[in-house]
DNA sequence: TGATAAGCTACAGTGACTTTAGATAAAGGA
DNA sequence: TCCTTTATCTAAAGTCACTGTAGCTTATCA
């Protein structure tokens, strides 16, 4: 029987994180002492390692959610795995792309910037005025 | 005098958001109509525009902020805007470096799955084993 | 005048957690 | 056994940067 802090440890999530994964339904509801500390099973080891390397590749918990679901069924097909994994890919693509738009104009504006007043900044001049991009970017953030 | 749904269009932001900016300090409170709307000036667009590019290269609200304070006092030195956008600059050279692991990582999990049931899937085995990855990423996310 | 479009406030919801406060439980040493 | 330290508990609020909703009011134009 494993504590919530070996899992931690052993998985690298945090203590609250993995108690907000009960909460959601993404992990089961864990057996309690009498004292009411949540104790584990291997397989819920493994379950959270699951869960935690499928978000360092970016699946979203809902992703992650059908792809447990999956697993739970082994004699299903592997194509709609695949398919989660595939649009995974496809996000991946994107972002590294728009990603690399964003780099090419930043490099721009802090190669052209001399370190003198704000009032001949190079960087907020372009940050100023959009018409300068050399790239639209049009979607935002992350 | 814009309306609000002209600075909206004009800078491809929502009404709501450019409300949520003012709420949080970064646009001035606008001047009223006698019926309570919202009236700008030229230099409120501006100020819009400014902050709109910013959040497309990434920058976070509170680096914007600090770039505004900049652009408003024009005679300072332009070292601190340069050293924000190569922050900034910094961030998204990482950003690409992990999503490109990422990449690397879903593309060999999607190759080496042939369609089978889920009992040999290739997807659903690297996700459960972590030792398998080619590649350490840490970090997680967007 | 009256229809329609645009605007208003206030609040809740999003995703994926993180933080905080204050209390209780477990484990190990003297 | 007692004590101390460490771990755990719940519940609720906070984070970021918005987005969406409900129900109402104002502005504009024919």
């Amino acid at each position: 029987m494993l504590a919530i802090g070996t899992l931690s440890r052993k998985t690298g999530t945090k203590v609250q994180t993995i108690r907000y994964y009960e909460q959601i339904g993404l992990m089961n509801e864990a057996g309690r002492t009498s004292g009411g500390q949540r104790r584990y099973y291997e397989k819920d080891l493994d379950r959270l390692a699951f869960i935690r390397h499928s978000r360092q590749l970016g699946f979203s918990l809902d992703s992650i959610r059908e792809l447990l679901d999956l697993s739970d069924n082994p004699s299903q097909s592997c194509a709609e795995a695949d398919s989660i994994a595939r649009r995974q890919l496809r996000q991946v693509e994107q972002r590294i792309k728009r990603l690399q738009a964003l780099k090419k104009e930043l490099k721009r504006m802090v190669a052209e910037c001399d370190g003198e007043s704000v009032a001949e900044c190079k960087v907020l001049e372009v940050l100023r005025d959009h018409s300068e991009c050399l790239t639209n970017h049009d979607e935002i953030g992350a």
